[in-house]
RNA sequence: GCGCUCGUAGCUCAGUUGGAUAGAGUGUUUGGCUACGAACCAAAAGGUCAGGGGUUCGAAUCCCUUCGAGCGCACCA
């Protein structure tokens, strides 16, 4: 149990000693400092609840509180609000305890295994900029869904299956017609084949491929008609489509690499469509599957919508699978091979439709127990100033690769260290640049949309991945130049700073709590901010190694020892790896 | 047309299971390096929470309504 749960425990002991009842404590930082540090609001809901005058409420509460060897300064203010602060011994039991041990003002929950689903890499096509908050949400949710007792498994969910990959065929099959792989004849082994293409050669021919589907109906039909071709496993298609995926995957998986994301499952579509036939079945046995306009599908519409819900797609008038089977096929998929507790889909925003009709069709044959939970976590857009979805300035689509090495480009400038050499400059650039950008697109809350600026990047200054980087990195020289002192307890500090310190670092349960609750990572980046920024104010106002008072000098090193070992665990939570100099 | 999401400081965003005097960053103005890393710290100014109505001890938050924006509405993935 944490420190703070533990301390709200007691809290609800002392309002039971009163004669009340509370299921969950309202225990909050107080907004009006000037009363107190925290805040406590039950009398007014127990008012309700007992049909009492809070205000006498709150005196009889407070009766138990003033023997509360943790608090002080007891206060009752407005209808009810009962207002203290924390002991001073409290205050250095908190600071020695997380110091020993951050871990003991963590919660941990229930064991459970989650799936989390936030790849959707597309093969044959470079990551873009769609793709990194997904990656960034995704990467950050199972290291805190880890961190709090999830067995959480990544899925990097390949899209690897559709349309795409039969216009990318098609295209080959134009530029190199006399590959065996479009030999009907052909009788040789198909691995020994060598294929003249590399993933540049991929990532150029999709966007071709593409547009010239949308001027040339045969094209497209072809592409079709090549798509169903790889989909039921025709010789050639299928072998030659095998070879594209593991080609662009590689390529796929560096990208990551390069945002410190990584999966412990790599499906594609593919591997999830194995389960095809069989969905199929389960669904036609129980009647399910209907015909419309040529296609077979699965209606999900009920009574109490509110407005037309569209059939989820099985099978395409053409006789291809569409992309809600995929979804559909993966459930049963991570059913039979991982039986989780929870999927988590980190997807954008703008498929809630999609999802909601794959979760009732999963629903309506009970492809996974009721109480398992599938949740859609939308994600809104980054975009450019204009508004809309960020692209390049010649308005096409940005790889991935391409906004890193924007930011990449002015983190480089910013070092200006003489010590560094150029290779490992280098280097810590990258990881600036990584930072800024992830640090930057966790702080919205993940629903709303957002707008890159490459200049608010480029500053690097204020509320910024850099920032904390820098600060981080201080705190870790300092306690490098003090490397001859053994750290040990706190018992001496000076006045609020320090205090204000303290408070954040208890406080810390409530952020991952939040972040949890709305599987958003705005709480946790926002609490590093503030740690950060108040451990910095501290840190202006205090010289440490030459403090002459040793008791007090130990226990700023201890502080300053804890403050750099809980955002040494938030950032690598986010994602952000810390380099050891800047 | 129907549905979903949203409108908060000049700008970018938090805050929405109802809590006290609505917060950050940036920008603007100003102050601080002979001291552990100044990519830092401190201070000031900046708001009819889109408009209107309602619910109650209390509303940025819940309900109704008007205006405005973005997104989605089966054979793209």
């Amino acid at each position: 149990m944490s420190i703070l749960k533990d301390f709200e425990q007691e809290l609800k002991k002392d309002i039971k000693k009163a004669g009340y009842e509370v299921e969950n404590l309202s225990l909050e930082p107080s907004n009006r400092r000037d009363l107190g540090e925290y805040q406590l609001n039950d009398a007014m809901q127990l008012a309700k609840k007992y049909k009492e005058n809070p205000r006498a409420i709150a005196e009889k509460i407070v009766k138990f509180l003033e023997k509360n060897k943790r608090i002080i300064d007891i206060n009752i203010a407005g209808p009810g609000f009962i207002n203290f602060s924390l002991s001073e011994e409290y205050t250095y039991e908190i600071v020695n305890k997380m110091h020993e041990d951050i871990f003991s003002n963590i919660d941990r929950i229930e064991p459970k295994k989650v799936i989390i689903d936030y790849g959707g890499a597309n093969v044959a096509k470079a990551l873009h900029v769609g793709h990194l908050r997904s990656a960034n949400i995704g990467e950050a949710l199972k290291r805190l869904a880890k961190l709090v007792g999830y067995d959480a498994l990544g899925d990097a969910h390949l899209g690897d299956f559709g349309r795409p990959l039969g216009l990318v065929i098609k295209e080959i099959k134009e530029e190199y017609p006399d590959l065996p792989y479009f030999n009907p004849n052909y009788t040789g082994d198909y691995s020994e084949v060598k294929l003249p293409i590399t993933n540049e050669d991929l990532e150029r021919i999709y966007p071709l491929a593409s547009n010239k589907s949308k001027e040339d109906e045969e094209y497209l039909e072809d592409a079709r008609d090549i798509t169903m071709k790889f989909q039921s496993k025709e010789k050639g298609y299928y072998d030659l489509w095998k070879k594209i995926v593991d080609i662009s995957k590689e390529e796929i998986k560096k990208t990551y690499d390069s945002l410190n994301t990584s999966f412990e499952i790599w499906n594609g579509e593919s591997d999830e469509m194995e389960y095809f036939d069989e969905l199929y079945r389960i669904y036609a046995e129980k009647g399910f599957i209907t015909e419309s306009e040529g296609a077979k599908v699965i209606e999900v519409a009920e009574e109490d919508d509110n407005s037309p819900m569209p059939p989820l797609m099985m099978v395409k008038t053409n006789g291809t699978k569409s992309y809600d089977s995929t979804d559909l096929a993966a459930i049963l998929e991570r059913k039979r091979n991982y039986n989780p507790d929870e999927i988590w889909y980190v997807v954008d925003g703008r498929q809630s439709l999609h999802f909601e009709q794959v979760f009732r069709a999963a629903r309506k044959a009970n492809l996974v127990d009721k109480q398992v939970k599938l949740e859609h976590i939308g994600f809104g857009t980054m975009n450019g100033k204009d508004g809309k979805p960020f692209k390049t300035r010649d308005g096409g689509v940005m790889s991935l690769n391409q906004l890193i090495d924007l930011v990449y480009q002015e983190t480089y400038k910013k070092i200006t260290n003489e010590s560094i050499m150029e290779d490992e400059k280098k280097e810590i650039a990258k990881k600036v640049a990584i930072a800024a950008l992830k640090y930057a697109d966790l702080l919205p809350f993940r629903g709303t949309d957002y707008m890159f600026e490459v200049e608010k990047f480029a500053d690097l200054e204020g509320k910024t991945g850099p920032y904390l980087l820098y600060s981080t990195i201080r705190m870790k020289s300092l306690l490098a130049k003090a490397k001859d002192i053994k750290i040990e307890k706190s018992s001496k500090f000076k006045g609020k700073t320090e205090r204000e310190i303290i408070l954040t670092l208890l406080n810390l349960p409530l952020s991952i709590k939040k972040a949890l609750a709305t599987k958003s990572l705005n709480e946790i980046s926002e609490y590093i901010y503030k740690l950060t920024a108040s451990y910095n104010t501290f840190y202006a106002e205090n010289k440490i190694l030459v403090e002459e008072d040793e008791k007090r000098k130990m226990s700023w090193l201890v502080l300053t020892e804890t403050v750099y070992k809980v955002n040494c665990l938030l950032l690598d939570i986010l994602g952000i790896v810390i380099p050891d100099k800047m």
